[in-house]
DNA sequence: CGACATATTGATATCCATCAAACCGGGTGG
DNA sequence: CCACCCGGTTTGATGGATATCAATATGTCG
């Protein structure tokens, strides 16, 4: 996060257990967090125990940034995860002078609202073998490092991001696998590399002719 | 839309016929538009022709705000619509300077965030009850007039809002019809009225007792 | 009045959720 | 070191919510 007058410093940083939430729902918005190490969820829970994730911050990810004054979503480290606190009231005081920070404001909301226009997408019309070829796809931009997708994430995590459950994440992947697409480093589950990377993209497609 | 030199001024007024195009998917985003009157949908096809739409824009809102040179979906007029456009130039220009705008912009995308984010709970969690439920207590917020909830768009229109089948929320409202809760104006489908508003949210609650 | 779009209602098919069981790796403690 | 457990994952079997197909109303417009 820049403003036109250089980086602006962060306040502290906490680290997380896996599991452990970083901020509740309804809690007043104090703090913009900034992922150092780890991932962290944004979700939403319904009372019979349905969860909706509506996004993953990763290394870098900056999150928290709400109007309103409260929280919509809990926040939970996915790992163990370390993030950067930035007091967001001097966000704010800074914004009113600074037209960069407050163009990069903007554009942050901007990219969150992008994400989510696509994620409705997803969740309105995929299959859910189009949702998982999507996400994989997501996941290798977003933290390929040397071919191999390390993913923080649970199958329920995954499930819960998708709308679908569990068990139909594992069987897409598992499809994916018998059909040479991607392959385990080990017997690791999270560990994947993707053999295939055009021909993964066409299970996130319109069922036309699908190698 | 205000500045802190009072009310921007628009460029000028147009009318859309029902299905018309207003801006297509991928065009250039130079103008934001204001709805005067008539209703706009924004929404992606998919190459088999599912749709999703991802908002409905009623009198008085605004839409068509993307960062990035083009829009990312298309939009429609969901019946005869008139629009009036601001150049996106001259907004970015003043807002360089007017903290006010600046700040009017950013809350303007925040709520399309916050909507877009309660939206996905709903695509990735939600029953078709629930979904419908949902659709008439919100539309009814945006657009009641006089306890008559008069909806410009097609079973269709929210079938692709709510991500399921035009069959589906046509018997989801029958049977709203039957249990008592909404009632038709004559026998036009698209005026409803709301008979037990509390009771209607309880169909979107997780089936706890409902009445 | 007929032609067409839109909506409702019914019958059937299908994808996916759910229930259930087996598997696997990792940690703990005897 | 091995037995045991435990959380996470895979795989299998079944049921159910909703998509899809089809037919019938109902409304609209020329």
């Amino acid at each position: 996060m820049t403003s036109g007058s250089g980086p602006i410093v962060s306040l502290s940083e906490l680290t997380y257990k896996r599991g452990d939430q970083i901020y509740g729902k309804d809690e007043p918005t104090n703090y913009v967090c900034q992922v150092k190490k780890g991932a962290v969820r944004r979700c939403r829970l319904l009372s019979d125990g349905r969860r909706q994730i509506n996004s993953f911050h990763l290394s870098g990810d900056i999150f928290g940034l709400e109007n309103g004054g409260v929280h919509r979503f809990t926040a939970e480290a996915v790992v163990e995860t370390t993030v950067s606190l930035i007091r967001q009231q001097s966000l704010e005081d800074v914004a009113e002078f600074d037209a960069v920070l407050s163009r990069n404001l903007l554009s942050m909301t901007t990219s969150n609202l992008q994400h989510a226009e696509n994620h409705m997408l997803l969740l309105g019309r995929k299959s859910s073998m189009e949702r998982v070829a999507a996400f994989l796809l997501e996941m290798d931009e977003r933290l390929a490092a040397a071919g191999v997708l390390s993913l923080p994430m649970s199958r329920r995590d995954i499930a819960d991001y998708l709308g679908v459950g569990l068990e139909t994440v594992s069987r897409a992947v598992s499809q994916l696998h018998r059909a040479g697409v991607v392959n385990f480093i080990g017997n690791n589950q999270r560990e994947i590399v993707i053999l295939d990377r055009h021909r993964l993209a066409s299970f996130d497609q319109p069922s036309s002719a699908r190698s």
